[in-house]
DNA sequence: CTTTATACATGATGATCATCATGCTTCCAT
DNA sequence: ATGGAAGCATGATGATCATCATGTATAAAG
């Protein structure tokens, strides 16, 4: 049947909610359309009423997490800080987009528009052209690199003390 | 037909050789086994003669890009400048296994022993005890998280300038 | 108040796979 | 030499998917 068009935009969002946090814990072949629409509380059958295809989910979804990352920005120290917990090596449904993902990405033409402007506009942030500091933009660069590495390297590891030595020492090494 | 060992031999080599370059190319998901055996020349019939499952292939091909990775390692400056160069970001296939699977292993249980042993080892090729300097280890694993994360940013993004960038930045910022 | 198009559910369809079954041919142990 | 098993090819099998087809109830347009 029909529903209003509020019912529907809110269905809408919860799938690419659903898809952004499914993607990243599973990967983009890990989960199936059905899976992100049984966990919104729909059918398969509905899928293509909201969107053209997987690959169109994808590049929307991969939208979706960025918007929300950047709204979570902070400064480089804290934000060092936080992406190098183990609470977020622990979360990566809910974490950044291009550890879990960007290895796959890499694969994924239809998504490299979105993932790089979410690099872009991440980068902006950690170095604001309003500090314009000589440098800024490298270290942003520097920085970003190595906590994407470093978290990688950390969910990748079977050995929790490895593990937990990688988040540390990078930790340090980026100054604190 | 029956095979003398040391042919059965030579093309379990290969069939190790070509997964671990189409794995890196293109994810443990979007290769096949039919895929791999034809790369080898061989059929799908006879994999099961060789590995107990793809579980077990992935896990042995780690090893195998494990192993010739470690073959090729250098101290820390040369490697840094190498793995962040333009022709290895754009040769995945014989590129480094952690970039390229890195964010799938996370993902593959049956992965993550082999991958946790070769980080820990290159971790030690690039601090070796030898050495022994204070701060080594923690040299070691910056420089290696920083150059996994920016080569998996460099190769994600679709703006051929902003992918170099991130090279030369990187590169600098890990002096040179 | 009709009419129509929409949003959804159920149920194909066709493709792709990992894995298994079978049979043939040749190596190797006896 | 000879019986058995190894190594491979061909061809199932059964599962999983992305996507399409159809029917239906209802919201919105006229």
């Amino acid at each position: 049947m029909r529903y209003p068009p509020e019912e529907t935009a809110e269905k809408h969002r919860r799938i690419l909610e659903e898809a952004a946090i499914l993607f990243r814990e599973r990967g983009f072949s890990g989960v199936s359309v059905s899976e992100i629409m049984k966990a919104t509380g729909l059918t398969h059958g509905a899928f293509y009423n909201h969107f053209d295809s997987k690959e169109d989910l994808i590049a929307k979804s991969i939208e979706e997490a960025s918007a929300k990352a950047l709204e979570a920005m902070q400064p480089i120290p804290q934000y060092v800080k936080t992406y190098l917990s183990t609470e977020h090596r622990d979360d990566k449904g809910r974490g950044c987009l291009i550890a879990a993902l960007g290895g796959e990405i890499a694969r994924e033409p239809a998504a490299q528009a979105a993932f790089t402007q979410h690099v872009e506009k991440t980068l902006q942030g950690l170095a604001p052209p309003a500090t314009s500091k000589k440098g800024a933009r490298r270290q942003a660069i520097h920085a970003l690199s190595t906590i994407i590495g470093a978290l990688v390297l950390a969910r990748g590891v079977s050995d929790p003390e490895l593990s937990g030595e990688i988040l540390r020492e990078a930790r340090l090494a980026l100054g604190e």
